[in-house]
DNA sequence: AAAAATATGTCAACATAACTGACATATTCG
DNA sequence: CGAATATGTCAGTTATGTTGACATATTTTT
């Protein structure tokens, strides 16, 4: 274990006092956001678990069940990830009768995506712990402080609409969120 | 492109209607919080990318700023992930110079890591943009709003003390504490 | 009608960050 | 001493993202 007793070097200069202490910054948002995002998302990835998806194929049956007839380019738009990524669990979700695609009436390269009546009641089965943890941090919370939390929670979504969608090639950034 | 133009079987029973009609789930908080969250971690990636860093450096960089003289363990518990993923990342922080880590006065199999002024710095540097666009969203929200956002995901967070710290072959008692 | 652009799909290779399992070592405790 | 604990490490796997290159169907433009 290479003894690191002695890895000590007093011109290191450690910091013994916690970050935070007489700053500016918003540390106690910072984390409350990081443990209640954690938390957040554990429950459907419980759920998910069992049918051996993950949180990607939770996404996107997420937006295609909140809107039936979305095309692959507005999917890919909203979760800004590569259509490569998508295509693996897209394909699942088709193969496993979660998802249909059915070509564009007017433009007919593009496919709308659908969700069957199975694909809806998973979307609903991971929503709704999701919705009881929500309903419960509201509990304590009047109507007012319930439209603060909306208001807060929209201001802090970008407003620049650089949508990416693909790009000749490809197209991407680096992310991952998840619902 | 296998002309899935036919694969609308008039049997398969395709939903068109959005999800969240005539529901009672939260899907408007759930989104809300997908892309708040999405876009709040997106400010930090963009600098620890000119790092070399990802937010596994980023998490771990954090609380060991936020508590100088936190355990391996107890960073494993914070954080819940295994050893072996913490392993990688806190080497690599160990490595560049922003974590330092000292045997345990006491108990001296302990390693209590503590940040170097470097690793302070970066630590400030990725929490000043989420610092600033938490304090733009609260903007427009009263004090008494903004206690209510502090509430609000407060009670978003899982209170039993389940921490799940390892699971490999060494420490992983039965009972452990928590945050 | 031919050419260009668009929407989608797909193959291949790679990176990151999580995971499990097994084992090593130092230290403390009973 | 021997068991438990705290940490480290090797090896392999999985999930999800990335880039690059190319194929195919369809629509739009020239």
């Amino acid at each position: 274990m290479s003894a690191p007793g002695a890895t000590n070097p007093s011109a290191t200069e450690l910091l013994c006092v916690a970050m935070g202490d007489g700053n500016e910054l918003d540390f106690e948002i910072i984390e409350l956001l990081f443990f209640a995002y954690r938390d957040f998302i554990s429950d459907p990835d419980a759920i998910l678990e069992t049918y051996g998806f993950g949180r990607a194929h939770h996404r996107v049956v997420h937006f295609v069940n909140r809107e039936p007839g979305l095309t692959v380019a507005a999917l890919l738009d909203t979760l800004k990830i590569t259509k490569q990524s998508l295509a693996r669990v897209l394909k699942q979700l088709v193969e496993g009768g979660y998802i249909h695609q059915v070509a564009g009436p007017e433009d007919r390269r593009q496919r709308k995506l659908y969700p069957t009546r199975k694909g809806r009641e998973l979307a609903l089965a991971l929503a709704r712990p999701q919705s009881r943890r929500i309903a419960n941090a509201f509990s304590a919370l009047g109507e007012s402080d319930r439209r603060a939390v909306v208001q807060f929670l929209a201001g802090m979504i970008d407003k620049d609409a650089t949508g990416k969608t693909d790009s000749g090639t490809t197209g991407g950034a680096a992310g991952e969120a998840s619902v």
